[in-house]
DNA sequence: GGGTTATGTGGTTACGTTCCCACAATTGTG
DNA sequence: CACAATTGTGGGAACGTAACCACATAACCC
């Protein structure tokens, strides 16, 4: 590279640059090298070249600032260090730059005062639509006030009408503890997140389902609710075991899965011949440990490409009703699940 | 919440609305909101509450157009799927969020063609610095060019002067091998990868290290090095196995770890009777599976914290000189490693 | 009491882009 | 040959903000 030895480059070059150097106006500039309205083969061909000679990166600032939407797609995740969403992200981005959007991804750490601050910096961005695992409902408000389209993925909180793409958690719920129940267990723990997230609650109603079918009744002091970051979690889960002695322990997301396991394996109990454990989400060690873990499969990357599908479409027709997508996850079984004990 | 009805805000309310309907000058009320300059009390009380009342949000394109730079820092790793960069990202975004700036976090697939990709993305959107898991020289030469400070991470690739955060590749690759030399191993394979990254030059240069220091010659037919996303990596690594019969396996990063790992278990080989394995980079897995993974752990979050930190410092002093700041790793050592099994 | 300073305010411009509009020249159509 | 459509170009006004400058008024000091 033989550019200036001194390295300072003050000024960026500008169309108006450009459009001097190739002794054009800067209206004919500015049709070149945004593809839109007429300009002559040759013109253009200059134009191009002298862009890319100079090293012309339009301003985004500008361009924004005139066309009063960006190309930035503002994306907030509840914990960026979960593999979940970081699937998720994943997912999105991909889908996102074959449309020629680009992401940007904010973590939230599942506050709602952080959700709503980004969610206020997207706007401030001219942010043409929002994707998000919402924590509370005032972002969504918030966005769909200011005539944002917003998708919400995993769990559905708005209480204004917008896109959505979730996992069927009922389902999936259900036959995981269809499969416990199959197995003669009785006495099925549920880990779950108190909050008021829909994923939560559909993988509770699924439980509640599974029971009602078999004509099991449910005993509620098996059911556990934790914050979404507990620290006693481990604790608890501790507590459960010694005072409503469960046959097998059902953990509604990845994170209370792997408390449990460590609980279990602190106890020195075996999977399954003790005790029976089937997570949600099949992240990276439920197949590497032993056994497995039987565990409820999302298509995490698939749901992040819906999403960002989904938003792109309702960027370019803002007219249509409100979408749901629901895809639906399903069992694997390893082999943390067996017959319950006989007592 | 009681907003127009029919929910169509045409037009978002700008400084000028909020000026008028406070009765001031736009001087007066761009001075009051942003907090440079002079204005009475009173005055700025009441432009505060209509800003509120209104619902006002600057407009962050034309702050960035006329500031020429915006607050919005960039940051790209290779791989979002891949929890070490998502735990970078976390503790990028934390120091940044600390410092009111925000992040926007891209991902690259460790392809260079889309890493300049997103530094071009940060260059137009007047980002005040970058932070990057360098994949290529390009990205960084292209940003230093235009006076953009970069802080390079995990990895130093740069041919101009730049800013970087790395562990001590050397120290924790020699601590390794070092550890498995002591154990009696003569044969111990290395699975690299194949780029020019510094990262895992150094952990070449620290297994050489441990061996020179040991006296023990390198048999170059265990080294083996593959490209990122190696589809056939399983494969090669069974390949080494049964070439170059290794008693133990120095995988350099999590992802060979990994495929090291299902391999020997595919093969059913008992660790560390058969065969020893020490990875590098300590995620979650290492300690679940039995035996859990000895291996190099790194201070994940700390590296991003200190990147961004680094960057922001860079920021507001950008005159002096290049620094390199090295963060030690520390073995931690599992039941995956034993005594060398007698031929 | 004239100068200096602190305290406040408002007019105006510039940032870099897009896009509407006006206008030329060329070609096509009755 | 008039009149329209096609092809092409340039002038100039926005977009919303920050900051420079000019200009008030009041307080303060020798």
């Amino acid at each position: 590279m033989s550019v200036d030895p001194l390295g300072n480059e003050p000024q960026p070059i500008t169309l108006a640059d450009i459009a001097r150097e190739a002794g054009t106006s800067q209206s004919t500039a500015s049709r070149a090298l945004s593809g839109r309205g007429y300009v002559a083969r040759d013109v253009r061909e200059r134009l191009l070249e002298t862009a890319d000679r100079l090293g012309y990166v339009p301003d985004a600032s500008a361009q924004t600032l005139k066309q009063k939407t960006s190309r930035i797609v503002g994306v907030v995740v509840s914990d960026l260090d979960n593999p979940f969403y970081g699937g998720l992200a994943a997912g999105v981005e991909q889908t996102l730059r074959e449309a020629d959007y680009r992401m940007m991804l904010v973590g939230d750490n599942s506050e709602n005062a952080e959700e709503t601050a980004a969610v206020r910096t997207f706007i401030s961005m001219r942010t043409p639509g929002v994707i998000l695992t919402p924590v509370g409902s005032d972002a969504t408000t918030l966005l769909h006030h200011r005539g944002v389209p917003v998708v919400e993925v995993d769990r559905r909180i708005a209480t204004v009408p917008c896109d959505a793409v979730v996992i069927d958690n009922v389902r999936g719920a259900r036959e995981a503890v269809e499969h416990l129940l199959a197995l003669g267990h009785r006495r099925i723990a549920l880990l779950g997140v108190a909050t008021d997230w829909t994923s939560d609650a559909g993988r509770v109603e699924g439980y509640r389902e599974a029971h009602a079918t078999a004509g099991v009744p449910v005993d509620e002091s098996l059911l556990l609710r934790f914050p979404f970051h507990d620290p006693t979690a481990g604790r608890r889960i501790g507590d459960l075991l010694d005072r409503a002695a469960p046959t097998a322990i059902f953990a509604a997301n990845n994170l209370l899965a792997e408390q449990a396991w460590r609980v279990l394996r602190a106890r020195g109990l075996a999977l399954p011949a003790d005790i029976s454990l089937v997570g949600f989400d099949d992240v990276q060690w439920t197949d590497m440990v032993s056994p497995g873990i039987t565990t409820v499969a999302q298509p995490t990357i698939e749901l992040g490409r819906r999403a960002a599908a989904l938003l792109i479409r309702r960027i370019h027709e803002p007219g249509s009703l409100a979408a749901l997508e629901l895809l639906q996850p399903h069992l694997v079984v390893r082999g943390s699940t067996g017959p319950a004990p006989r007592p």
